[in-house]
DNA sequence: CATTGACTTATTGTATACAAACAATTAAAT
DNA sequence: ATTTAATTGTTTGTATACAATAAGTCAATG
């Protein structure tokens, strides 16, 4: 594993969280490295706007509840593009690859266990996997290039790892109606349903937050 | 200048041409500085997609033709749902600066003489700054940072400075039209006429491409 | 004459050293 | 006791040195 890759798995995991400072050197000894590939490493994260520049150095960025609002709105917009043009372009062999997608995503739906981490870890990876499959298909390289830096951002809050049993499988169906809609080329329905199921995802995370909220106020009284 | 600016104005100049190999050591030396920063800037516009990784080292990316037409489609999704966003989020005070702008840049037309290089680079500098103006009154700042990547690629070709007197004052007219359209609290006119009008830029790259391609096949030719 | 293999050169990747800037703590003065 | 100045310590930014690897060249052989 490369330095980038270890930095940004921290973030995301929320081992290094919003706010933090870091340090080359502590970092360094951490990995077995010398500060030069750390400083990379870096520049790169703030290239993508995981971190941000300080007078000097970097800190852990804070996304703001406004900032997920947005974020969100920007990856309705370009993975809803995505779809319609998923639809248009699709050729027979991305048909394939979505449909093999969604059916693990459906057979790790039906794996499922309540409250079980790690069975949640494969859908959310699996579900990732279905969306690639559609933005693939677009033959966009450009718009690839740029919902893989929106969609970093939302995994930070790990909000994923609550959804329940009846979401999923809501999720699931919509997942069915993309799919459905690029098979027939119809690229208005598509993006009509790409967008439902991404805000159905901004709910899901700004309802997160909330609760996230509560439990943080609860604290302070019980303290 | 930092090393960053120095190496991706030189790409958008023309003075590194696409393919070309960025040697670290020799960039260094040019601009008096050792490799370490250089390596950084390299590592900006990597992550920009300026520049592509090679097995060992960079080269200064070359844009296709299809590459135009899909940057294009990019940016037109994300300017147009700024400048519809902009129509609903705008203040007083951005409305303010937009026309500002827009006055500037039809100063800058009516100062415009037709085949002068100088004049044409101010009009390109002032038609940018009222785009800027109308993504910060979307209120969405992921949005700007997106689009202020995508904005620079097309800036590599040049083609900005082929643009006769007619063209501009329609290019004006548009520029009222959105103006008009967020001031009135108009989403989806706003929008439309930002697609119109990037779509307008996007032709005319592609003409000038074409251009370029004959004047090569000319070239060849005669050889 | 072409092709392959070894050797040489050049360039990157990583480590380390040093200087400069910022932060923090302590001491002194009012 | 509080505020300011100074000194110390930590961390970044830049330079340089060294090692590893890719590329290019030249010679030798089929």
């Amino acid at each position: 594993m490369d330095a980038y890759e270890f930095i940004r798995d921290a973030i995301i995991e929320g081992k290094f969280v919003p706010g933090m400072r870091l340090a080359e050197e502590s970092l360094a000894k951490e990995m077995n490295l010398s500060r030069t590939p750390i400083r990379e490493a870096i520049k790169q994260l703030e290239a993508e706007g995981l971190v941000i520049p300080l007078k000097r150095g970097v800190s852990v960025r804070h996304f703001t509840k406004d900032d997920i609002r947005q974020i969100y709105d920007l990856r309705t917009l370009l993975e809803g593009y995505a779809a319609s043009q998923a639809a248009i372009h699709r050729s027979e062999n991305d048909l394939l690859e979505m449909e093999k997608a969604n059916i693990l995503y459906e057979e790790a739906i039906s794996r499922y266990v309540e409250s079980d981490m790690e069975s949640l870890k494969d859908i959310v990876q699996v579900n990732q996997k279905f969306h690639e499959t559609i933005v693939n298909a677009s033959k966009n390289e450009h718009i690839h290039f740029h919902i893989s830096k929106v969609v970093v951002v939302p995994i930070v809050f790990r909000s994923f790892y609550w959804y329940n049993s009846f979401q999923l499988k809501q999720s699931l169906e919509v997942h069915k109606t993309i799919l459905e809609a690029i098979k027939n080329s119809e690229p208005e329905r598509a993006r009509i349903a790409m967008h439902e199921h991404i805000y159905q995802g901004r709910d899901h995370v700004l309802k997160h937050l909330e609760q996230i909220k509560n439990i943080h106020l609860l604290k302070e009284e019980v303290k």
